[in-house]
DNA sequence: GTCTATATTGTGATAGAC
DNA sequence: GTCTATCACAATATAGAC
């Protein structure tokens, strides 16, 4: 077993992440991926070449995470609420430990759409197959009539913005207690999943 | 009734707000926001001395337009079903106008956090009052338990994550098709609600 | 591979004519 | 008030020594 010491690839990769994930790309420098290295600017660019292709470097790997993984959870053969449960309670564990995914995601989205159309086409993703899912518990009456789109909107945008919006909720609804906000965010596990079980009907 | 043509410092806050909404403080050039003014940037400074205060120029209003205006309603003799209806309803209607607003705020939000929750406490805007009005509907039995926080986390999450996510929901669910896109967001005005009254139980 | 020094370009901001 | 020209500095990127 060897105490093996990271390699410096590595070590830009991981001080790039943490960067990038805090500024987004407009708003980082490079010569703050280096301190956070402990490297300096030029051998950045030897190992990478431009600020751009540090970015890509690290942002497929960023964007695939922040995608609810339901394909595993959704082919097995529990109950539909606790499908649920468990793709809600993963996700917010998943955020728990990466609570600036979320924005950096947003943010990257919007400055470059196309170019993230595309890396989401290339996983092979199919929306189609897990709508027929939905539309089998619909069409057994489990639950509601409802669109897969629909379903995952919500699903997602329950879990995520509770992080998008700690500023204010830590900050000004729970007067800057971290305890307080910690403790909501916990609840929301079970909440987020209650909130969507009863808002299906699920029988 | 004389046709009046807009100021200049009119028009330059319509070109920032533009140019800032869609790229954010550190993605906008003062150069972009002169271009969408037909003016040079001297001007620029000549009215707002330097970016930063263009910015606070815009950025107070484009974040209150943001929260829900949820006081109105709430205090309104209608049944709790009903206000859930009204604030969905406007909500979504807004977003539909400001569809960039959700991204903006969130940028925003992570950049300057503490600048942006003195701006929200020198508001007024009271947390206690709606949670007790949320609680008396608790009390009698209208609505599971839940707290004003996580209802309205719940509530601004359902609403804006289609407006976050649209190159996705547009781009890779419905393969850019706009229309389907808002045919998606115009359901989203009964889907949202009906979801959030289900979820609750109203009686 | 890693560093220091430097080139090059971009960008916010100002000076000064009109 | 509005413009052109320019400054000053910040930021990405490269050259070249070690």
């Amino acid at each position: 077993m060897v105490e093996q010491e990271l390699s410096t690839e590595k070590v830009i990769l991981e001080a790039a992440k943490k960067v990038f994930l805090d500024k987004g790309f407009d708003g980082a420098r490079m010569q703050q991926i280096a301190d956070e290295a402990g490297i300096n600017k030029a051998l950045l660019h030897y190992y990478f070449r431009s600020k751009d292709k540090l970015f890509d470097a690290i942002f497929e790997g960023a964007f695939m995470q922040f995608l609810p993984n339901i394909s595993q959870v959704m082919v097995s053969d529990i109950p539909f609420a606790e499908k649920i449960r468990a793709i809600v309670g993963h996700y917010i564990d998943m955020l728990l430990e990466n609570p600036y995914l979320p924005v950096f995601v947003i943010r990257e989205l919007q400055r470059t759409p196309e170019k993230i159309i595309a890396l989401i086409k290339k996983t092979g993703i199919n929306p189609e197959s897990a709508n027929q899912m939905v539309q089998k518990e619909v069409a057994d009456g489990k639950i509601i009539p409802i669109s897969f789109t629909h379903l995952i909107v919500n699903l997602i945008g329950l879990c995520i913005f509770p992080f998008i919006g700690r500023p204010i909720i830590e900050g000004f609804m729970f007067n800057s207690d971290k305890d307080a906000y910690h403790k909501f965010i916990m609840e929301r596990k079970t909440l987020v999943a209650d909130f969507i079980i009863n808002a299906l009907q699920i029988k």
